[in-house]
DNA sequence: TTATTAACTTGCATATTGCAAGTTAATAAC
DNA sequence: GTTATTAACTTGCAATATGCAAGTTAATAA
């Protein structure tokens, strides 16, 4: 990812899509926050925090950045202070709806007999 | 994902079965392998690490190993030895496709203006 | 029988993640 | 308006994962 969290400056391991898709959201929580999006809508640093994944605050505060860096996600007030201000999906970000489905739908089929307490979500 | 990489043991962090696909594929190198095999339908070692992204040999092993144990995977020929004896996905790899057309779909829409040379692959 | 090389493993440096605690500033309570 | 509370972070450090270079092994080619 980056260490200056504060740019969107991706380093592309190659000109494949798929691959792009990774360098940007292929780690554990970069997608976790878009999936808590598109349930909720709109959501805090605090609604965030307390998904049942347990993200810690150092990784959430720098995955906000990154994906808002990116124009994934936005603050619903831009120009208010940031407590309470909850983010929500840009455009970009709702797009990524059927990658979400289509991974969710094959954890349900193909996930569930190593994994006795998956459920349905979206 | 795993310290003993021979053994399939993911860590759920919840039920959600999107999450649960992150506990399996959330890294940077899990679906490159996967895309490999849904590009070639069969990839040696040495295929696998000559893609343009650049595994290095010690993460591909261990790759490798994680996803065979988890059925995404298998060898061509169960009972050779190794040398030359490539992978293929199982039907359970092979419904990983959508999820990477999805995937690459919005890639190529949303990432063409920050990654210039962004192409279609699959 | 020897040389080559595919398929790994190992060791170590660097980067990323996780955990606990601390800081700041907006709002709520009085 | 002053004080207390708490949401939204930041910081420091330990643990884990990744990356790089080199080494090992055993199957096949020469």
């Amino acid at each position: 990812m980056n260490t200056d969290s504060e740019l969107q400056n991706p380093e592309w391991r190659s000109s494949c899509p798929i691959a792009s898709g990774l360098d940007i959201l292929g780690d554990k929580w970069s997608l976790i926050i878009v999936r808590d999006l598109i349930e909720h809508s709109s959501r805090t640093y605090s609604e965030f925090a307390s998904s049942p994944e347990g993200i810690s605050t150092n990784i959430l505060a720098s995955r906000l950045k990154w994906l808002e860096s990116l124009s994934i996600i936005e603050r619903i007030n831009p120009d208010k202070p940031s407590r309470n201000n909850a983010f929500q999906l840009t455009q970009r970000g709702k797009a990524l709806r059927p990658v979400l489905e289509e991974l969710g739908k094959w954890s349900q089929i193909h996930l569930k007999e190593i994994h006795p307490t998956i459920v349905k979500i979206i």
